[in-house]
DNA sequence: TTGTAGGCGTTATCAT
DNA sequence: ATGATAACGCCTACAA
């Protein structure tokens, strides 16, 4: 077996709970004990059991996010943000990409629980939240005393974007949405076709593309469309840049130009949508702001703030070349 | 207090023993005793406390992974090949970043790790690593009898960039190196000083630059270096992608052309590569084969396996527009 | 200042 | 087929 604190306080004549103490920085110790116990931990290489120790102080000290992966660009900045401030309160962040356990968060092995995971189901979800275990949901409506929302305000991506392409005089403007699964792809979606039924655009049906948030899907489905269509919108607006990404590449391989025959807006602004030839016009989500202040939230939950705070994450349109 | 089994089995009234058995699906069991069971457990909401069931097992069913940080486009290929195999076997894998107590190694709460993060310190790894508790490093030459090494064949890759670029009728090849602290950094400089020695270059040692792997700091040292030098090389190698885009950009900027006046060659082949203008020759790493590898490797230590397996990422030359 | 002992929620051994 | 009970390793009253 692994040295346990027992084997430390046998090696260091001390009973167990001296031990403990001494390693834990309890001021009662003599300072010769301590000395002592260090000693000895360090001579037997021991390090504390964490199972043991936080099943019985009933608390990790670990902050847990939930992704659905690690595939796209999308993720890091926002990993960014949570880090720094989780690890800046003493708390540990652990990220799991699991598509059906998902233990750490059901078996409590955290403290609480940012989730951008389509694949838990809310039920779940539903089940795990408590006073011991609050949740921030950045991927779902769900109404919970304990599960806490912070959502990207999407629509007000939209309309920018839309707002932007109508100053550029472009009226019919059709639309690249991502998979079904996606919160933020079906509202960016949904609040698309509200400003333009309000506006009264010109867009047709048909100008609604359905892709799935990788490049190649982007590219795909421009391809065809322009291939069954020999009408086709002046301006497109895509619910990722990936997708943007793609569908300018179809574009220009049909022989049409960007942005002068059709115009392209992004959404995100991943990095890389400066170095593209042309450069992306896109919504930027500030990515990383979003993550520190779904962290903080976290961490006053924790602290038992009362959290009612309304996350506004920054989106702003960055004008580039596309368009 | 949270619902536990005890809880479960006063509900379905049996045994906390029998309670055990039927979630965990012992045959011993009367099918409709464990329906009584599940029933009862489904009501309250029941999840296993995590910390007390790997604490009465000594077993996780957990693999983590240590990394330094999460900026950089080059985790995520790695990230998703571990992920897939993980999973595939039925463990789990957390992802920690952690730049100081990484408490989720020393504690043991995962049943193997996998380090990527020069933070954690080489001394601490050995105290660590077990039997029970084996460890692939990704960034260091260690010695230990548990600690399995999973490197990268970066002088391959040097020696492939050269290779090319003295094909392309190169003698005098500068190199951008990138932070001192990177095991594959260093090793990727070191292979370069020992060809260039080997070959009998031309290079001087002025043209060696120290950068930090950002694309920022690429830029900012080959501006500086362009600024301070009229003869430069005609080449340039770079320890990555990033810092070679930087650097392509400080060429264009100073009335440079590439890969006309100076080509650069950069490393990893990052996403974005491709498609710059102009696109990056680089040594491609295959990123997700490499973590593939492994995490088989590490599931097959824990598999008892004899694991002495040396792994052998691929690393291919990828000629494009900058060479 | 230090030691003894009970309990955190499970699993698993051994009776029943 | 089921139920009592003893660990797992640690923390923390409470005693000494």
């Amino acid at each position: 077996m692994l040295t346990t604190l027992k084997d430390v306080a046998k090696l260091a004549n001390v009973g167990v709970s001296t031990a403990s103490y001494a390693l834990n920085g309890n001021k009662l110790i003599k300072e010769s004990t301590r000395k002592k116990v260090l000693q000895a931990a360090n001579e037997l290489g021991y390090h504390p059991n964490g199972n043991a120790k936080n099943l019985k102080r009933s608390k990790n000290d670990m902050i847990g996010l939930f992704i659905s992966g690690f595939t796209g660009p999308f993720f890091n900045q926002l990993l960014e943000g949570i880090q720094d401030v989780v690890v800046s309160h003493g708390y540990e962040l652990v990220v799991c990409a699991s598509n059906e356990r998902h233990r750490m968060l059901t078996e409590r092995l955290v403290d609480g629980a940012i989730i951008l995971n389509y694949h838990i189901e809310s039920e779940l979800l539903k089940t795990v939240a408590s006073e011991k275990m609050p949740l921030i949901v950045l991927d779902r409506e769900i109404d919970h005393p304990h599960i806490y929302k912070a959502l990207l305000p999407n629509d007000k991506g939209i309309k920018q974007a839309l707002k932007h392409l109508e100053d550029k005089g472009h009226k019919d403007i059709g639309f690249i949405a991502g998979s079904t699964d996606s919160y933020d792809g079906e509202t960016r979606l949904s609040a698309f076709k509200h400003y333009i039924k309000e506006h009264n655009f010109t867009t047709e049906q048909s100008a609604i593309l359905r892709a799935d948030f990788t490049e190649a899907s982007g590219y795909e489905t421009m391809k065809t469309f322009l291939k069954n269509n020999h009408h086709y919108p002046t301006a497109f607006i895509a619910a990722n840049d990936e997708m943007a990404m793609g569908a300018i590449r179809a574009i220009k391989e049909e022989g049409l130009s960007v942005p002068t025959d059709i115009a392209v807006v992004g959404f995100d602004d991943i990095i890389i949508a400066q170095y593209l030839q042309p450069s992306i016009t896109t919504v930027r989500v500030h990515k990383k702001q979003w993550g520190e202040q779904v962290a903080e939230a976290m961490l006053n939950i924790l602290k038992g703030a009362n959290a009612d705070l309304i996350l506004q994450p920054t989106m702003e349109l960055i004008e580039r070349e596309s368009t």
